[in-house]
DNA sequence: CCGCTCATGTAACTGGTTACATGATTTA
DNA sequence: TAAATCATGTAACCAGTTACATGAGCGG
C-alpha cells in the first residue's frame, strides 16, 4: 500500500509503457518532454530508481544482449499497482488547478511603461507561437505511437497553448481598445 | 540590479498593488488564491520579508493606526525597478510551457482497468467543474478590482479550466467511440 | 583518435512546505 | 470566556536542480 509521488509515479508509468529500459532512456524522456515539470536530472533520477528498487517497485534485469550489456529496469506488480492506485487517486484541490508563468507576470503588467507592456505582449505571443511548433514537432516525433492516452494527454498541451495564445491577442485587443 | 525569484517578485507586485500592507495580508492572498503556485506558507513568507528588506526592495513603517499599529510593509524604487525588471524579463523555455497534473495521469490511464478508467473521466470532470467554479467565485470576490491587468489574468484561468473540461469531454468521445 | 552520446552516479545547494510556537485582538 | 482570526516567526524536512566526475562504446 505504498504510495508514490509524482515523479516515482512518472518513472514507474514510464518503464512499464517503454518495456524493460535503462534509467537513462527514462531520464533522456523527462530531458526530452516539452510538456514534464520535472527537468530529468540526473541527480532526480537515480536516486529515485535506487529507492524504487529497495521498495520492489521496479526490478532490474542484466540484459547481456549484444556488445553493450546494460541494466534494464522492469516494473514488479507492487509497482504497477502502486502506479494504479496513484491514477486513481482522488484528485486534491491543488491538482484542479494549472498554474502559468504568463499569467503571474500579466498581473503585474500594469508596472511598465506602455511602450514595454506592448513589447512584453509581442514577445509574449511570440514565445507562445515557438512552443505550440515544439508541441506540434514532438508530437510528430511520436507519431508512431498508437496508445490512445498519449495522443489524449498530448491533445491537453496543444489546446492549452493555443488557449494561451488566443488569451494573448484578446489582452492585446482589450489594452489597445482601452488607450484608444 | 538584482534579480529576484518569482515568489519574490510577486511578494513585491502584491505589496506594490495593494498599498502599504503587513505581511500577513501578503500571506493571505496566497493562501486564498486558487490560481497561484505557492502555498503562501509562513516559512517562506517571512524570511522572504527580511530578506527583501535587508536587499533595499522593502521597507516597513510602523503605522501606529487605530488601537492595532502594525509594521506596514512598502515597496521602495528599487524594488519597484526588480519587480519591472521581473516582468520584462525574457521568458526562458520553460515558461512558455504549462504542466497539468490531470494530463500527467492521463498518460497512464491505460493502467487501469476500463471501469475505473470510466470513473476516473466522471470524477475529473467534476473535479475541474468544481474547480471553475471556484475561479468564479473567487472573481466574483474581487468585483471591485478596476484593474485591467487583474483582470486580464483572470481570463486566462477561466480559459485554462474551461479548455480542460472540453478536453475532458473530448477524451470521453473518444475512448467511448473506441469500445463500440 | 577525437568528440559525441550512452550511462551512472554523487555532493552541495536551493527553496518551499510542514509543523510548531507565541501572543494579541476580535467576535460569538 | 472561548473560539476564531490577526500576526509573526522558526526549525526540521523534503524534493528537485546544478554542477561535477567518471568511464565505456561509437561515428567521423
Amino acid at each position: 500500500m505504498t504510495k508514490v509521488s509524482e515523479l516515482e509515479a512518472s518513472v514507474l508509468g514510464q518503464v512499464w509503457k517503454h518495456g524493460p529500459c535503462t534509467a537513462y532512456s527514462v531520464r533522456k524522456h523527462f530531458l526530452e518532454s516539452p510538456t514534464s515539470r520535472f527537468s530529468g536530472s540526473a541527480g532526480a533520477i537515480y536516486p529515485l530508481v535506487s529507492r524504487l528498487e529497495a521498495r520492489g517497485l521496479l526490478r532490474s534485469r542484466e540484459v547481456g544482449r549484444g556488445r553493450r550489456p546494460g541494466k534494464k529496469l522492469e516494473v514488479t506488480p507492487s509497482g504497477r499497482a502502486a502506479l494504479r492506485r496513484w491514477v486513481e487517486a482522488p484528485l486534491g484541490g491543488e491538482e484542479s488547478g494549472t498554474y502559468d508563468p504568463l499569467r503571474a507576470k500579466m498581473v503585474f503588467l500594469g508596472s511598465l511603461s506602455p511602450a514595454k507592456r506592448r513589447r512584453w505582449l509581442e514577445e509574449a505571443e511570440r514565445a507562445l507561437a515557438a512552443h505550440l511548433k515544439r508541441l506540434e514537432a514532438h508530437r510528430e516525433a511520436y507519431a508512431g505511437e498508437t496508445d490512445p492516452y498519449f495522443e489524449i494527454a498530448s491533445w491537453n498541451a496543444l489546446d492549452q497553448a493555443r488557449s494561451r495564445i488566443r488569451w494573448i491577442r484578446r489582452a492585446k485587443a482589450r489594452l489597445t481598445a482601452a488607450t484608444r
